[in-house]
DNA sequence: TACAAATATTAGACATGTCTAATAAATCGA
DNA sequence: TCGATTTATTAGACATGTCTAATATTTGTA
């Protein structure tokens, strides 16, 4: 059985990963709130349990036993937002910290069953794919609204969950996912867009929160 | 922030202190498939922190603090418990583990919309009253099948949960809470008593069984 | 009531996860 | 390209929870 940390580190280096394709020792200890050193002592450890490669000041990368495991946490994390935010009535900005907590229950048929009860969901409600019990997740073609063009009208489809003044933001400009904006201009000056909702005026939208939105391209 | 050792410490602390009035290492240890010696050094930490009030030798008690501590974990537990049968189909020989999990993640709002959700019930798969959000639970006159005497009639009201044996052997008997019972005999020589379900033909149960049910009279 | 058995505590050890400080390596920028 | 800055690792420390073995106390019984 793997300590809450020992998950967290590996969730941490999947996520980094797919991000920026290693795992470096300082973003895992600002994304873990704890200190290099410490990251370093626990990748020895995950390596040494066969979980990721650590190429020594070249970051990580995990095996296909760690990727394996990484995968059912991230399934865990977002079936539980999913319940916390369809069933429980939480905000999309409420779920996170609870979610890092019950992802580490231990217990197949828990979730197994929590899934079916919410009738095999495919996304989480910030637009993340939930990863099937096999850890298979629907592949999607998405980009970052911060390399839209002005012209392009596209629909919003996730959202960086992490912070959640930026789910508070979004939900005071009355956007969530599966709404549509339409690129009006982009400011090359500070990167922000202004952009506008299929029913409603338009606005601006900075580029510290389009860096943060995946979307799909539509035919305008 | 109490770890989940701490917290089961306390647990222990408080039913077995219901059961005995005091609770003892050993039973402790026992309880918690520790040690006597992790147990004492626990002991004195908690009661160090406040919780509970260690007479060496002589048990510990929990103060104040602990006893209300102890009534939210009471609560956690058994709400999850609730969840999992009711929601989630699981068995109620099924479920004890998975709560003894569920029952440490921190989260006032997470309890208070799973009460809420469940219809704040007031009693757990196995008839254990469920504390309310200040505490309080419902008392009840109930005593233990295996104090009863031929020519009672009486109802099932709760029974104890940690040995999935016993709930399924009851799952096989037909019995569940709510279940009506003539006792016809009780023998003297192993305990061993005879009832007659409401519908049905009579059978016997072993003082080991009847010892972990709780009942209450009814008029016959 | 004395001694054996049961229970409890203390002493000493070890594994784990975390930290700070010291040192080392890699990277950036003039 | 070299020195400064950033990133990473190692060394050493400490808190926590657990264990076994030794010792102490209480309890039950002859
Ligand atoms: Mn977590
Ligand atoms: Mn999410
Ligand atoms: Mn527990
Ligand atoms: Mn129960």
């Amino acid at each position: 059985m793997l300590t809450r940390s020992e998950e967290d580190h590996i969730k941490a280096v999947y996520v980094l990963v797919q991000e920026g394709d290693k795992a470096f020792t300082k973003d895992l200890a600002d994304r873990l709130r704890t200190k290099a050193s410490s990251v370093t002592d626990m990748l020895k450890k995950l390596a040494e349990k066969g979980y990721l490669k650590h190429e020594p000041y070249y970051g990580a990368k995990l095996t296909a036993k760690g990727q394996a495991l990484a995968l059912q946490l991230v399934r865990k994390h977002r079936l539980w937002e999913t319940f916390l935010v369809e069933r429980l009535g939480f905000g999309w900005d409420e779920v996170h910290e609870v979610a890092e907590q019950l992802e580490h229950v231990a217990s197949e048929q828990l979730i197994n069953q929590l899934d079916a009860y919410l009738g095999h969901p495919a996304f989480d409600p910030h637009g993340d794919p939930i990863p099937d019990r096999n850890g298979r997740i629907r592949a999607r073609r998405t980009r970052r609204l911060d390399v839209s063009v002005a012209g392009d009208t596209v629909r919003i489809v996730a959202v960086s969950e992490t912070t959640d003044g930026l789910l508070r933001l979004l939900d005071a400009k009355g956007l969530r996912i599966g709404s549509t904006l339409a690129i009006q201009e982009v400011h090359a000056f500070d990167g922000s867009m202004d952009v506008k909702p299929k029913n409603g005026a338009a606005f601006s939208l900075s580029k510290d929160v389009s860096h943060h939105l995946q979307v799909e391209s539509i035919q305008p």
